[in-house]
DNA sequence: ATTTATAATTATTGATGCAAAATATAGTTT
DNA sequence: AAACTATATTTTGCATCAATAATTATAAAT
């Protein structure tokens, strides 16, 4: 029996997320049926908050409801994964052009210092992946607008369901650092536009490797 | 008692529907707690499809979970319409972009009778608030990304929130009418600049309208 | 009089049970 | 042998029930 633990979430979002651990790992494959009977007794809970947590992960576009059917992985085709693409690449590079001219010198000079913090993580892909992602989320929460923030998020979790789960190739990290440099330089210069259609190419670059 | 209905939807996608007509009609305001004991009582149905149905809704934007306290009616600052008005214009003034290019001569066709029935209902403001909101459907529908076109409901259903639910002021109808004009103009000529640029400009002097 | 602690009430959250619907399988008929 | 119908099993979806947590009110002590 597990020990009282504080709840700091509620139950269904802790399933939520585990759920949504299972079909990234692709444990829950792509288009297969979700047997709520089974999880929910792996678990060892009752359906209630599982059900919840698919009505949640099916309004992130993770999971798909069918009427008197259930819950299915949601199936993601290379067409959904370039539309998804599109967005977040609109999104972001909107973020980067809001940041260009609303943010402050000391929120510049942090994600100055998160870009440097990248350039010396050249080598070690992990990390690289990790402040490039820290870099990203930081120039978002910048630009600070929740409603962009949550679409983002929900974007990102689709493109996740792709086995080549990738915003970043491997094979693309000296250049990724460069697009990143062009950023970093547009954004100190205060150029919303420069800074946007160089993001926008950051993207344009990464869907081309990911295809 | 209600008839023996056939249920197209799941009851809880029903009841879903039915607080969006109070939440934009405000009789359920802003800021306040949601009942689920009485609004279960008063649809006479249970509380479960009815969790179900504000969970949705949570992640709609239009209510806030808050653990253990329940349901609330998302409160939208000015600064959030602002925020969401902004993302509009960015997805919309993109589809229109697409559309400029991808769009099949008779799919411009559709768009173009459109806006001549926009243009015959200038008298008539309430159909020309139906026709302009055909217009924009159209237009996303053309553009053909469901993930924009989900993002884009839930946008508007946050809009809607709003006393002053306008992305198309009364007075404004004439103003609007040149705008669509030269949206339109941009479209015929296949170009996706000027058409993403004047649908900028289109929700730009729209939001100044609402301010 | 004010503050703190305890108790009671109220409401959310999770579990269980039941009914309706859909699918699959088997049997019968053409 | 194939097709259609009926029955049985599986599973969703809704309702009821129980327990936990939080808030409010009351009482006591400083």
């Amino acid at each position: 029996m597990a020990a009282v633990s504080l709840t700091p979430r509620a139950l269904y979002e802790e399933v939520a997320e585990l759920l949504r651990q299972r079909i990234f790992s692709r444990e829950l494959a792509p288009g297969s049926w979700i047997d709520e009977l089974k999880l929910a007794e792996e678990y060892g809970i009752s359906r209630t908050p599982l059900r919840e947590a698919l009505k949640v992960l099916a309004t992130e576009g993770l999971v798909t409801m069918k009427v008197r059917r259930g819950a299915y992985v949601t199936e993601v085709s290379e067409r959904d994964l370039a539309d998804v693409y599109h967005l977040l690449s609109l999104l972001e590079s909107d973020a980067a052009g809001v940041v260009a001219t609303q943010a402050t010198d000391a929120q510049l000079k942090e994600l100055q210092t998160l870009h440097r913090d990248l350039e010396k993580a050249v080598t070690n892909r992990e990390r690289f992946f990790q402040i490039n992602e820290a870099f990203h989320m930081r120039l978002l929460e910048i630009a600070n607008n929740r409603w962009r923030d949550q679409m983002v998020a929900d974007l990102r979790k689709v493109m996740k369901l792709n086995r080549h789960n990738s915003l970043l190739k491997s094979g693309r990290i000296e250049e990724s650092l460069a697009e990143h440099r062009a950023i970093m330089e547009a954004l100190t210069a205060r150029d919303a536009e420069a800074t946007a259609l160089r993001m926008r190419e950051h993207f344009r670059n990464g869907l081309e490797a990911a295809a």
